[in-house]
DNA sequence: ATGGCTTCATAGTGAAGA
């Protein structure tokens, strides 16, 4: 199965290229953060129209996410369970055997934000939940705007970012803990050239200059094989793109 | 240099993202 992950920032911003994406790759699931909808303006025909299901949990302005797939979606999860959370972040589904548990973990803003201990505590929930989760399903898939880049070569200036987010030690240490579950981060298991990322700023022609982050991830069960995982920056290229692009994996 | 873009909600700017 093709798995997917694309922080689109914006679904009716980013329909046509989601759209035009899903036409070319034909992707298994997609799972998209960032779709900033509301469920009753859901794009639902269009998506459906283009041959795909699809379970979404999303709310006005900020977060929101959706999967895609092709087959049908079975035991939905909107949240994680047991965790009071008012932002619309999580969204799980059994698609074809697999468990594919989209995630977009908050951004955190500044370590003395109260934002950063938000982040803290989620990741100290999800980890959790997945324990859990792995316990029922042998075979899942953990995919998502992470907002973690796990190791230096994961960004663009490592010096530059020293005291931030997205690469503090604690925010690296739940990362970590997740492939401590058996959680394998399945880009990092095959060569890959260096400077390759996920994320650009908008500003400062970052993209250009590949001045990025590698912050969106999937990682996979032990039980899950994986022959192939990328990161296609073709859309970042494209009019009014997202400052994300998708990263997918061969499972099965 | 704490900005630089982009989005959304809003009707001139402000919040948030990463």
């Amino acid at each position: 199965m093709k798995i997917v992950t694309w922080n689109v920032n914006s679904l009716k911003v980013r329909l046509p290229h989601v759209l035009s994406w899903l036409a070319e790759h034909q992707p298994d699931v997609l799972c998209l953060q960032e779709t900033k909808t509301e469920d009753a303006k859901f794009p639902l025909d269009e998506i459906q129209q283009a041959g795909y299901q699809v379970q979404f949990s999303g709310q006005k302005t900020y977060n929101g996410v959706a999967i895609l797939s092709k087959l049908p979606a079975s035991d939905i999860q909107i949240g994680i369970p047991d965790f009071a959370d008012e932002q619309k972040r999580v969204l799980a589904a059994t698609i074809n055997g697999i468990r594919i548990v989209c995630v977009y973990i908050p951004n955190g803003q500044s370590l003395d934000s109260d934002k950063y201990q938000y982040k803290l505590t989620w990741l100290t929930a999800l980890h959790t939940w997945i324990k859990n989760e792995l316990q029922q399903h042998s075979k899942l898939a953990l995919l998502g705007d992470y907002n973690i880049a796990p190791e230096d070569r994961d960004v663009h200036d490592p010096a530059a970012w020293v005291g931030n987010v997205l690469v503090s030690e604690p925010e690296r240490a739940a990362f970590k803990n997740l492939q401590q579950l058996g959680l394998r981060d399945a880009f990092r298991l095959f060569e890959q050239p260096e400077k390759i990322f996920s994320w650009w700023d908008y500003r400062m022609m970052g993209f250009r200059r590949n001045h990025g982050m590698r912050i969106d991830h999937i990682l996979i069960s032990p039980a899950l094989a994986c022959s192939a995982c990328n990161i296609d920056k073709a859309p970042r290229k494209l009019e009014r793109p997202s400052d994300h692009t998708p990263v997918w994996a061969d499972v099965g």
